[in-house]
DNA sequence: AAAGGATACCTTGATTATCTATGTATAATA
DNA sequence: TATTATACATAGATAATCAAGGTATCCTTT
């Protein structure tokens, strides 16, 4: 991810799932399509997302299939998302719903101090 | 942090600096500060906070006094935030914005796909 | 008086997410 | 012909956090 530090750590995963709930893409696809979408804040590199589709596919949340381009004859591995995928995701995005919050509330300085 | 997985990585530096920002505070007192400020979201460790503590003083975003208490006789290490410590301040919620509002953008979907 | 819990500081080693770098290969462009 | 974009992948390094352990004092309950 191109936000420096290490802000984004943790909800990487979420924004893959996230992309192909809507439509069934394959890898750097994925990493153009979070970077237009989020107007090239998240620039994910290859060696961040590979792993994580690996790792969502051996979980069950995403499935694979390897499918020849008809434009040109290069071989694209498309990610699917499953049953499994789409309930973990809202899971995912209500986390991220109260952790959100949760760090707004801190930095506005809602409540008082003890 | 209690927020399961790893979230919240990359936003405790700030989230201390925030707290700290306000009043100045010691070590115990930040934890249990956050823990009421967030709604018990986060659940800071020990192992988590004296270490970001100590290097956010190494970069001087933070000095450190120890303060004998007066009800009790307990040594408190007190920590105050610098000018240089407000300005990382600053810029760390600016890229708060920036990221919370890029994941945001990718979870609803609001472009659409390539 | 003893025991346990809360307060208050700290460090070490393990875990894990991500990045950098590297590798392979093809297609399109300059 | 050389470079860039596309497309997959892995290995090793880096760094944030956690779990666990350590020391010590104070307060409350038994």
């Amino acid at each position: 991810m191109k936000i420096s530090k290490e802000l984004s750590k943790g909800s990487t995963g979420m924004i893959v799932l996230s992309v192909i709930s809507r439509s069934e893409m394959y890898g750097y696809q994925i990493i153009k399509t979070v970077e237009m979408m989020s107007e090239n804040v998240f620039q994910m590199n290859e060696g961040t997302l590979y792993p994580i589709l690996h790792a969502l596919e051996k979980e069950d949340y995403l499935t694979s299939r390897w499918v020849e381009s008809e434009e040109n004859g290069r071989k694209r591995k498309y990610y699917k998302i499953t049953e499994k995928g789409i309930k973990e995701l809202a899971s995912q995005k209500q986390e991220w719903e109260t952790y959100s919050t949760a760090v707004g509330k801190v930095l506005t300085g809602e409540l008082q101090t003890i």
